[in-house]
DNA sequence: AAAAATAACCGAAACGTTTTGGAAAAACTC
DNA sequence: GAGTTTTTCCAAAACGTTTCGGTTATTTTT
């Protein structure tokens, strides 16, 4: 592979001048950086930027980190999404992206720092983490720039992005409110999300505003997951058969809902109103078409992006952005009668 | 941060013996080497990627050039699944991915060769890239190893993962002709895609193979769009009353064809059957839900990784990799009547 | 025309590794 | 106890860049 001391030799001068004259500094004549330009075309030369990125000291890179990349990441498609926000703004950067791969058993091998040192990344985007990932900790003391999607930790060197999931919720419930329900039980996340605390904190809000009242039995763990929302919604709906909506903190926890309101027959939005959050591809195509609190994950993944590219060339001061959320009104939803 | 220096310093031997303890060299004593492992964990040593690769000249990682990491591409979960594929093979065998940025404004400055070699990627996958790109002759031109994904280009270093497209439209048309389907058309994608020209040969030899009449204005263009697909298909419709089955080239045309025959009163799947291809996530949730051509597009991107690594490891033999597709039977297809 | 300023170039060190080709010391062999 | 083998270590070169601190030749200033 052609070298810059492949140029310098053909064209009878210095590496040093080859390599200035090609990265555009003013001390090089016109005619022999003509020359240099030429002849490095010719024998296709590309400069190695693992050379470069040594002895520079930075690589134009961010690295990724990201645990819902695996088969059953794909339904919803929040992770796609946001990876798609993420390369465009680092595309329109100049930064190229390294996914890390994080199976769980080389996690027990390699540290967080270790991995990030390795390939010498300036900054890392972290995606669907739990509260409890070991990672975590070492996020936060490691004075590596990262920014998290959706947990809320920061200092010097860490920021992240959010929806406001409190606000999120309470449109939830005073627009169900709104139609007239009262009777209003939620379908939450498992407990290691920080968007699930959240969340359940929207919705308490929200009833309490609206003056209706929080029964804790009518919040259940749906763990994210459509077939565990289905189980307990159906469990939920046949002992209180006087609740007539259901927030869900996911699109996917909302479809198991849906799903379970068919299989015991009860119509929706006629006689249960569900809401769901995220605003999926599949909020919009299932059948009644899903209400939702929807999210910009492209946004999302883009200001991340934003907030991290900021925070490494220090033009950032802020640590955090927040991005908005809207209630989508669909078909799920009625007054109640 | 830390280098094999700052070890070989305080251990007191010299940086040949560091790296060599490190890499687990035999001609190193039990005790020096213990010592030397025991201060590189205190100071926190990671080896640095770069410089190991620059003198190795080997840095394990493998490119990905993906036109669909779009806004747009978020429908059909065919990109995210493949690259979950791809991450989960190349996780398991320690490569990292970086995921190049082709703006096409980048595109014009940047070769695909040069894009490799400046990152010194030992090989690359290719995925949603068109006929007419102008990286496809560079691909097949540069001796750069390459997978990629329903292109099929072979030779020495390049090679190609696909689905029998021609055996998968062949099963949707027996299907329909075993249910009584004489006069069926077909949507399909646009020209630039290799696909396209395979799944038309299907959809033919299918309806030759059942003795049924193939009608040109019966074919049209979809582009590969729900909302061309929705457009094109209520002219279809329209204007041959007596088409009782439609084959679309792909899922998210089928939605959109669903969408035409309901704004025309058609029902479907009583009055029109449809079938699809991919096997999208939409494909089914949607009401009725879409009798499609499955491909495991997990499996594809597994299988692409597995080739590419195959080629660089010089393992493999073949260039080509199938994979099997399925007929999946679901709601929108029924016997004529 | 001497002094000062500018233009154009270059040698060598540095970045952090791996690897080659030994060398010194210790342990065997007979 | 001389020769041989084995063990343990190391100096230096190499990978392909960038950059610092020059030097020489040319041009401008006075």
């Amino acid at each position: 592979m052609a070298t810059i001391k492949d140029i310098a030799k053909l064209a009878g001068v210095s590496v040093t001048t080859v390599s200035r004259a090609l990265n555009g500094y003013s001390d090089v004549n016109a005619k022999t950086r003509q020359k240099i330009e030429q002849i490095a075309k010719e024998i296709e030369y590309s400069p190695n930027a693992l050379a470069r990125s040594l002895v520079m000291k930075q690589t134009r890179t961010i690295g990724l980190l990201v645990s819902g990349l695996s088969r059953e990441g794909a339904k919803d498609n929040i992770v796609f999404d946001v990876l798609t926000g993420i390369n465009e703004y680092c595309g329109a950067q100049d930064y190229d992206l390294v996914l890390f791969n994080t199976t769980s058993s080389k996690q027990k091998e390699k540290t967080y720092a270790q991995l990030c040192r390795e390939r010498r990344v300036e900054g890392v985007i972290v995606q669907g983490i739990k509260k409890d990932d070991p990672y975590l900790i070492e996020i936060f003391e490691s004075n590596i720039p990262c920014v998290l999607i959706d947990v809320p930790v920061e200092n010097e060197t860490t920021g992240y992005i959010t929806t406001d999931n409190v606000d999120g919720s309470m449109k939830a419930v005073r627009y169900l409110a709104e139609l007239g329900h009262t009777n209003i039980a939620m379908i939450n996340g498992h407990d290691q999300a920080f968007v699930s605390k959240e969340r359940r904190k929207g919705f308490e809000l929200g009833m309490l505003e609206q003056g209706l009242p929080i029964r804790n039995d009518w919040i259940v763990n749906g763990e994210y997951a459509e077939l565990k929302a289905e189980q307990v919604g159906q469990e939920l709906l046949s002992e209180y058969p006087e609740i007539s909506a259901v927030f869900c903190a996911s699109d996917l926890m909302a479809l198991g809902v849906m799903r379970a309101a068919k299989q015991m027959g009860k119509k929706v939005p006629e006689e249960l109103s569900i809401i769901g959050y995220d605003d999926i591809t599949l909020a919009s195509y299932v059948t009644p078409a899903l209400t939702t609190i929807a999210q910009d994950t492209f946004r999302m993944g883009y200001a991340a992006a934003e907030l991290l590219i900021g925070i490494l060339k220090q033009t950032e001061e802020s640590r955090v952005r927040l991005i908005e959320n809207e209630l989508k009104i669909r078909e799920t939803t009625k007054e109640k009668t």
